[in-house]
DNA sequence: ACTTAATGATAACTTAATATTAACGCCTGA
DNA sequence: TCAGGCGTTAATATTAAGTTATCATTAAGT
C-alpha cells in the first residue's frame, strides 16, 4: 500500500553532497529537488511545495538557519518537515540545530542509510501525530511526553503501565485476551504469571481514578468510557 | 511534584466546541482550562494565569473582543498569547479582531490538528522573541555566550553538559530517549556508555542546584519545573 | 444458594535502571 | 610541563518498576 510519493528537497553547495543525496534519496522512493543555496532554496520551495527540506547549515546567499526562519514564518511552510545538516566540528551543533524551529538536525558526516532512516521515522511521526496522542473523554495520552491527563490533571505512568493503557485505549471496546495484552506488552519471549497483569490494570486504574478498564471475565480487558 | 505545562484558557459558549478543543489541546500536551462566557473568561485568566487565552467572538457577557481589550490593558496579562476564534461569516471580525491586540486569529470552523499546530508556532515564535536565550522559570539559557543563570546566578556549565541541558529545556515535557539524546549531543558514528549521560545529568543537576530535569525510568529524561 | 473459576487487592520480593562516587586519561592554557 | 578542567568509564549504592504469592472477592453456572 503505497502512498503518493514525498518530495524532498535538498539543500547544499557542495555538488558531491547534493548527488550523494540525491542517488539515496531516489533510490529510496523519493522524488528529489535540487537546490544549491539558500535563495535558491526559498525559490524551489515555493514553487515545488516539498514534503521535506534538507537544509545545509553552511550555504551560500542564505545559511540553512536564515532559510529556515524564513519558512516557519509562513504559513504555508508551518507544517512541513524541515531538517537541518549541521556540522559536528562546529560548536554547540545542538544549539544551532535546535535554535531554527526545524524538525530535527543530523550531524554530518551520515551514511545514507542512516539518513533516510531518519527522514522515514519523521514522516512516520508525522503521519502518526494525531494518533500519536489519542484522546477519550476525559482522558488524553501523549505518546511524547510519555503523560497521561485526566480531567486536565496530568497523572505519571511506569512505563509497562502506559503501554498497557495506550494498547488498550487505542482501540476503545475492543477486547483484548490476555495472551495478547502478553505478547504486545511483554514481548514473545518473556514469560509472566496472569497475576502480572491484574496487578498493573488495577495500578492503571487507581492512578486515573476513572473506571476506564473494563474486566471481561475468562476473556480479558477493554478500553471504555 | 507539578510539572510546568503550558496553560491554554479556553473560552466558548457552545460545549460541543469546548469539549473538542480541550480535549485536542490536553492530547497535546497542554493544560486546559474552560469558561463558558466573557465574565466567566475574565475570571478563569485571573485565577489561572494561562500562557495563551483562545476566545470566541461571539459569547455572552462579555464579547471576545471586549475580553481581550479589558486583559490586554492590564499589565499582568500584556504577555499573555491571546487568540482570537472568529466564525468566519462575522464581516470584518478579522480587523476587530486585530485591532484588539489578539496575537492571532482562527476561523472557524478549524481543525484540531490545525489548531494546534498554529498555537505550536505562536508559542515557538513568542519564545524566539527573546533572542536565541531560552528562559524557563528561574533558569535562563543563553546559547550565544554559552551561559545559564539560575536566580540571577550564573553557572558555568561545560560544553556537553551545556549541550545536553540546552537540548532538554528546548522542548519541556518532551520526553527524550536515551537514543535521542545520544545521536543528537554524541553524534551519529560515536559510542559511548549509557552511564556517560547518568554522570552528565547528574552533574547539571548538582550545579544548577534546582530540580528540573526529570528521569523518566526505561525511557529517558525531560525537562520541567 | 452453593460451588468453582476467575479476577481484585495487598504486601513482600526480585530485578532492572539510574544515581553516585571516584578514578583515569586527555587535552588545554598558564 | 604541569595543573586543572573535561569527558568517559568502572564500581557500587540506591531507588523505582515489575513480579509473584497469598488471600479476598466477585461473577457465572448449576
Amino acid at each position: 500500500m503505497e502512498s503518493k510519493i514525498r518530495k524532498v528537497l535538498v539543500a547544499d553547495d557542495e555538488p558531491d553532497i547534493r548527488e550523494l543525496l540525491q542517488y539515496n534519496l531516489s533510490a529510496a522512493g523519493y522524488e528529489v529537488i535540487l537546490a544549491q543555496d539558500g535563495d535558491d532554496a526559498l525559490d524551489k520551495a515555493k514553487k515545488n511545495k516539498p514534503d521535506l527540506i534538507l537544509l545545509d547549515v553552511m550555504m551560500p546567499k542564505k545559511s540553512g538557519v536564515e532559510v529556515c526562519k524564513i519558512l516557519r514564518s509562513q504559513t504555508q511552510f508551518s507544517e512541513t518537515l524541515i531538517v537541518m545538516l549541521t556540522a559536528l566540528s562546529d560548536d554547540g551543533s545542538v544549539v544551532k540545530g535546535l535554535e531554527t524551529g526545524a524538525d530535527d538536525y543530523i550531524g554530518k558526516p551520515v551514511s545514507p542509510k542512516v539518513l533516510v532512516s531518519r527522514l522515514q521515522a519523521l514522516f512516520r511521526r508525522q503521519s502518526k501525530s494525531e494518533s500519536n496522542s489519542l484522546v477519550a473523554g476525559p482522558i488524553a495520552i501523549n505518546a511524547e511526553q510519555f503523560l497521561v491527563t485526566v480531567e486536565g490533571k496530568s497523572i505519571s505512568l511506569a512505563k509497562k503501565e502506559f503501554e498497557l493503557l495506550y494498547l488498550l485505549a487505542n482501540k476503545p471496546g475492543r477486547v483484548f485476551l490476555r495472551n495478547e495484552i502478553l505478547t504486545q506488552v511483554w514481548g514473545n519471549e518473556v514469560i509472566v504469571g496472569d497475576r502480572t497483569i491484574d496487578v498493573h490494570i488495577r495500578k492503571i486504574r487507581q492512578k486515573l481514578g476513572i473506571d476506564c478498564i473494563k474486566t471481561v471475565k475468562g476473556v480479558g480487558y477493554k478500553f471504555v468510557l
